[in-house]
DNA sequence: AAAAGGAGGAGGGCTGGTAG
DNA sequence: CTACCAGCCCTCCTCCTTTT
């Protein structure tokens, strides 16, 4: 009864209601404005079919629904062209502008705006990339991003697998060996080991010697309780072992350790050449060559089109020294 | 007569709704 | 949750109309 070759008939839409009758517009199939659309700017059943990316029939099928709904014959055929109705051309006039609103809108991301948005993004981070990467995020928050806010959180690079799936944190900044399965990684930066020492400590030459460095007491940084990371990482490059270590979690401890005692500290490259000064420490590079590492960020796919997080994104890849 | 383009029917796949 | 059904819309094929 009140379908029409299985369709609304027009009439029964309300046209005085303000709102948006989703009843009535869910039985009006859409696609026939789509279809009218292209129908006005080809002037043409088969070259507005070929535009829609359908066949001619379903075109001219469209078309015939079309007259039925308005009761009028919209495109009238003269010879080689169609010739739209005086009601064509003013139904064009009135739906043109909505439909590109439409695909405006449809095409339109999601807006972020870093200068007013209140957030937090939770990044995971291990002890040295955090000491290179977050006092610089810090400032440039403080600066632009004032609602924006950073909670860096130590994660062993066994764990952040399931923190990243369980969307417990928004973005993971780790060297990664293994493959990762769906996770996203993309290079954020390749990082040396070096090692620093107290001069009026330790008696070692700069470049320091395999000798010296072998000899000596060590400090590292390792947050597993096997003293693994860098160990595991040199060792799979020298040959010799390492006599005694000393370790801790946190990177401006075994500055302050090698400050105060005659030991070699090893470390990432980028937090010596920041700090090491500061502890009045020298910097050396390893006596032995090894393999940059590669410190990554990785996210997982629900993250991909977020707009805050691609700015953070971006943001973390800007603070990289 | 040939070519071009719209219209119509048959058959099939997909989707949303519903019963078990 | 699954199975089934009905309706919709697609393509293919064919026919019809108009023009050159």
């Amino acid at each position: 009864m009140h379908h029409q070759h299985g369709r609304l008939r027009l009439d029964l839409i309300d046209t005085s209601m303000q709102a948006i009758n989703h009843f009535n517009l869910r039985t009006f199939d859409l696609n026939l404005l789509l279809a009218f659309d292209a129908l006005m700017q080809e002037l043409s059943v088969t070259r507005a079919a070929a535009r829609l990316k359908i066949r001619q029939p379903a075109m001219s099928h469209a078309l015939a629904n079309l007259r039925t709904l308005f009761d009028d014959a919209l495109f009238i055929r003269t010879g080689h062209v169609m010739q739209a109705t005086a009601r064509a051309k003013a139904l064009h006039a009135a739906l043109h502008p909505l439909l590109l609103q439409m695909q405006e809108a449809l095409a339109a991301k999601a807006r972020f705006d870093p200068a007013s948005e209140t957030r937090t993004f939770r990044l995971g981070i291990n002890g040295q990339a955090e000491a290179i990467i977050v006092p610089a995020l810090v400032a440039h928050l403080g600066q632009h991003a004032p609602g924006i806010r950073i909670q860096s959180i130590p994660i062993a690079e066994q764990a952040f697998h399931v923190l990243l799936n369980d969307d417990r944190i928004d973005l993971m900044i780790a060297h990664a060996s293994d493959d990762l399965g769906w996770l996203r990684r993309e290079k954020l930066y390749r990082e040396q080991y070096v090692c620093c020492f107290n001069p009026s400590l330790l008696a070692c030459s700069t470049p320091i010697t395999a000798d010296e460095y072998f000899a000596a007491v060590h400090g590292l940084v390792s947050a597993d309780m096997d003293l693994s990371g860098f160990l595991a990482y040199m060792l799979r490059h020298a040959a010799a072992q390492l006599q005694v270590t000393h370790s801790s979690h946190n990177v401006m401890t075994l500055l302050a350790m090698a400050a105060q005692s005659p030991l070699i500290a090893s470390l990432h490259g980028r937090v010596a050449a920041r700090h090491a000064a500061a502890f009045g420490l020298a910097i050396s590079p390893l006596p032995f060559d090894v393999d940059d590492l590669e410190v990554d960020m990785i996210w997982h796919p629900r993250s991909d089109n977020d707009p805050a997080l691609d700015w953070f994104r971006a943001l973390v890849r800007s603070c990289v020294p």
